[in-house]
DNA sequence: AAACATAGTTCAAACGAATGTTTAACTCAA
DNA sequence: TTGAGTTAAACATTCGTTTGAACTATGTTT
């Protein structure tokens, strides 16, 4: 009737697999037999459990959504409360933070070491789990990245060319993942220690905040 | 003796074939014969001409890096002999400009539909498709990025604050391509026209361009 | 309390389909 | 006739999934 113990632990055993493999590689570059065998389980409990390798992925896209989302909301809380009276100048140093903070994280391995690769990846040929993942990842950045901005540049929040701005910006944090293999080749290096997190962040905090104090040439609110 | 005809045009039809596959999807989730028959030739083709289906993926790599690198040429030697006698304020400016078009060419067509993705993925995982495409593509925009970003904020071009710099600024334009999905989601479109294109570009050189008139706080080089 | 029945879970083995590659016969211009 | 190139067929693996028996608790009956 009750579920046995063992039960939980071997989906959360093939999940964890499941999390690491398909951070890193593609869907198709992962077999089944290799994540059973990484979570030192049956082959056949990825069909019992999750009724396929497919039904494992997205539940893996879940999960990654839900740690994405407990591991920002503390950034983005943070942010939201600050920003509800705050000036033109004090949202365009909020934004330079998050910017900034981003792409150390990024950088780092707050993330997971290979996890946002997963969700790079789909936006190329977006799946379910695609969904899965704006929701609980992209759109709250695009949203209190779209506050802040449109504040801090007197536009509406809703604007095209906030919306613009705000994607280019997370841009800014995101190639520090999605390029770190290309940054590690043009900076001469093999890892990126505590002290080169902070610095980076630094100057990508810096160079977000004064982005934000131009203006667009071209009268209308553009697009 | 003489290579008949028929056999670089199997080369050919093979790359063009391959290069398209391997644009959208995965290396593992392409099939040799999904090759085969798209390009219109038999399946032993890949193996006799590129000593199989890794063979053939290098091939597409070193292709697609001379395509890039043709499409680049004509930005690239531009800025170059503009940035000569440049003052900083005209560096600036054609930094903006550069990854303003950049933004513009990857969100739409301009190199190819998918074959971004082929860069993108290779970063995950660098095989040694990576080193040809980091020569021909990423390491002259870089290049060229840091003498310019060098110039306009008074530093060395081979300075770590410059490169971080540099990188971010080329987030800003990759994320049009790589987050082309999200942004779709976000702005609330199904596609791009020729008018969107141009304002984009615009709005991305103008945040890029007064991005780097700010400082970063803290004294040293920084790094 | 002992024996049985039941439902949930694990397991080794096998399934058919698809993978990349190789083989050997064949084509045809030099 | 020679040999580079093409072809269909077959190669051995690996793939995701399914099978049916074994195991293990729990609930019921005796």
């Amino acid at each position: 009737m009750t579920t046995r113990p063992s039960t939980q632990e071997t989906r959360e055993r093939l999940l964890a697999a499941a999390l690491e493999a398909f951070g890193q590689r593609d869907y198709d570059a992962v077999s089944t037999r290799e994540l059973a065998t990484a979570a030192g389980v049956n082959l056949a409990a990825i069909s019992y459990h999750f009724g396929g390798k497919h039904g494992l992925y997205l539940a893996t896209a879940r999960l990654l959504g839900e740690r994405m989302r407990a591991l920002l909301h503390e950034d983005l809380s943070w942010v939201r409360s600050a920003y509800a009276d705050a000036s033109p100048e004090e949202c365009r140093r909020l934004v330079g933070d998050l910017i900034g903070r981003l792409a150390a994280r990024l950088l780092g391995d707050a993330f997971g070491r290979h996890v946002p690769g997963l969700i790079i990846r789909e936006q190329g040929q977006p799946t379910e789990a695609f969904e899965i993942l704006y929701e609980t990842l992209f759109g709250p950045i695009h949203h209190v990245l779209g506050e802040l901005i449109g504040r801090a540049r007197g536009r509406p929040a809703d604007d095209d060319e906030t919306r613009v701005i705000a994607h280019a910006l997370i841009g800014q944090a995101v190639i520090f993942r999605a390029g770190r293999t290309a940054l590690l080749r043009y900076m001469d290096r093999e890892g990126f220690d505590e002290g080169d997190l902070v610095h980076i962040r630094r100057v990508v905090a810096a160079l977000a905040e004064s982005a934000l104090t131009g203006h667009v040439e071209g009268d209308e609110p553009c697009l």
